[in-house]
DNA sequence: CTGTTAGCGCGTTCAG
DNA sequence: CTGAACGCGCTAACAG
């Protein structure tokens, strides 16, 4: 395994002129670069990364940290990080948390010691003490999806208040007023901001939220598939759901049709997030987030903080969402004639 | 960031010593263990993986490159990768090539900068010259599921030849005496084998696969797929089907279920891979190849080759195949009661 | 345009 | 049981 010195050795130069035309810095006459190519070729050499980094005290590399990485979105955020860091000459190391502040907390440890050069964190608590230690450290990080207390961080996240209340408007202009909300966890902040604002527009339609079924669980199909068995165990029949996230919505649907349910005609339901083109049912009404954004930008906002001379400001984006109207929502209680289930009936088709 | 230095000057002692602690290698006293450990917590001291493997020459990483993340029997092989090498202490680099010789070419450059301590190999081709590459950089290679030329590396794969003839020989017991073959590239050694233990179970039969209908495309659901269309044109008609791998049977039920064939009714499929439990389609008789067991010990061959004193010859590791009966095959012309087609009625359920 | 000096943070070696 | 010296392979900073 040969070294610089054996390249500057063989050139006739010194390793500085090796390293300057390797990495193309500073200058060098055409003569030494041609040597040296010559030498580098001859002796098959390829730069060790372990010294570079330790010397200059950069990895080119980001960490993004998330608490689920088999869910479409986060994936797409993965892919908005990859293709913002890529080109700007940053690797990316995958890190999956699967809720757990402890397994967060690992992940973060190892990647002080691999001295990744910043953390994109989709915080599995609000208080896991990640943040902190990266501080400590000096690593920079920026918090993706997930609201925090502390605002003394980047923070790149979609409007979670917002879409929420577009869906809940949705379905009250469809007529619904016994709406349900299936959300994850009530301390992360996705599921807090969106029973927020469905409670704005309840508020807003005259309709007190506290008459409402709204059930807190966690991000997944087991969890939404138990609390859809709630719901339908419950006096209220809610004519509409609100899914706090796609997983929630995968297990209210086989729920509701384990009940004998139709989606939309005898109840309708709307979902945060959307699901990627291709997916078995492109039937949902969804709010989307713009995921792949989220990670773009987060990883835009790290490496743009990494080449600044002085200490940037906290700043945060928070993205609006959008309103995607399927056939999973329709008005309540329209039973007259019962078409083929929209289940069945997709109106766009896989891709 | 506080360094090995900073620990000693805080706990008043050299920096050997604070290494020896971390490290727990040499001998120190329990007063200086005890020092050290507090300066540690004090100063929340994280060493520096890349100065410990820059001066250790080795970074406790192996790499597992092959040639399509997404097949289940490549993910299945990740596994025991990574259930020998962790708890060895070796972290595991996952490289894509898509079946691209230039991607692992150039996968195996970024292995060799990043000093990887061995590569895992499931080659492109016979020819893409990556063992090469990594043995003129001293980096050991193992390689995986497909024969090469060159026997001087390690190696561990199924037993294609004698899997195929089981395969085949399991169609010709059932009564078929026209076995259609639908494999990967020719140049891909486990298409090639497939075919040879194909070849001996037909002879053996005494029929001449010669007039046999023997197909090469490549191991993906599009190349099965048009095959099978190739297949369907054609005058013969076989009465059952061998698939080279998952994918190309997945084509291939798609193409036949177009053309309205009832598996196993009309026409009979057997499948080199076996699936994961929980897969759509559970039903399929397959030769079920080690997948596990190949990447466990492939890891396991490679740690032991780095821990070896002495060079290690190089080995090879061939394991068995085993046929799994299940609807998919069945006798040829069986057509007098026509049940409820067996794709509709797996054996086994999901887990 | 090029070379020299001096480390990055750690572990090996050997002398105490 | 401990420490001093040295170097892994590379580049920043300066001097020429």
């Amino acid at each position: 395994m040969s070294t610089l010195n054996d390249v500057a050795k063989l050139a006739g130069v010194s390793t500085m002129t090796v390293s300057r035309v390797i990495n193309g810095s500073g200058y060098t006459s055409p003569e030494s670069r041609a040597r040296v190519n010559r030498a580098i070729a001859e002796l098959g050499y390829m730069p060790n990364v372990l010294a570079r980094q330790l010397r200059s005290r950069r990895t080119k590399t980001l960490a993004l940290v998330m608490t689920d990485i088999a869910n479409p979105f986060f994936t797409t955020i993965a892919r908005g990080v990859e293709d913002a860091a890529r080109p700007k000459g940053y690797a990316v190391m995958f890190c999956n948390t699967d809720e757990s502040v402890d397994e967060e907390l690992d992940y973060v440890r190892v990647l002080i010691q691999r001295r990744v050069d910043g953390v994109l964190l989709v915080p599995a608590s609000d208080s896991s003490g990640s943040l902190e230690l990266l501080k400590a450290h000096g690593l920079p990080a920026v918090v993706l999806d997930r609201r925090l207390r502390s605002g003394e961080v980047d923070a790149v996240r979609a409007d979670s208040e917002g879409g929420a209340y577009l869906a809940a408007r949705h379905l009250l202009d469809l007529g619904h007023r016994e709406i349900a909300v299936l959300v994850g966890p009530e301390s992360v902040s996705t599921s807090a901001d969106r029973v927020s604002g469905y409670r704005r527009a309840m508020l807003e339609a005259g309709i007190d939220p506290g008459t409402q079924q709204i059930l807190f669980g966690q991000y997944t199909e087991a969890s939404g598939y138990e609390m859809t068995g709630r719901l339908l165990a419950a006096q209220s029949r809610p004519t509409a759901i609100f899914a706090g996230n796609n997983f929630i919505a995968f297990g209210a649907i086989q729920g509701l049709r384990e009940a004998g349910k139709e989606i939309p005609d005898d109840i309708s339901i709307v979902v945060f997030d959307d699901l990627p083109q291709g997916w078995v049912m492109p039937f949902l009404t969804v709010i989307a987030q713009p995921a792949y954004e989220i990670g773009r930008l987060a990883a835009e906002m790290m490496i743009e903080r990494l080449g600044a001379d002085q200490p940037l400001e906290p700043r945060t984006i928070v993205l609006p969402c959008e309103l995607i109207t399927r056939r999973s929502s329709a008005p309540p209680r329209l039973r007259s004639a019962k078409p083929t289930p929209a289940t069945l009936n997709p109106t766009e088709s896989p891709a």
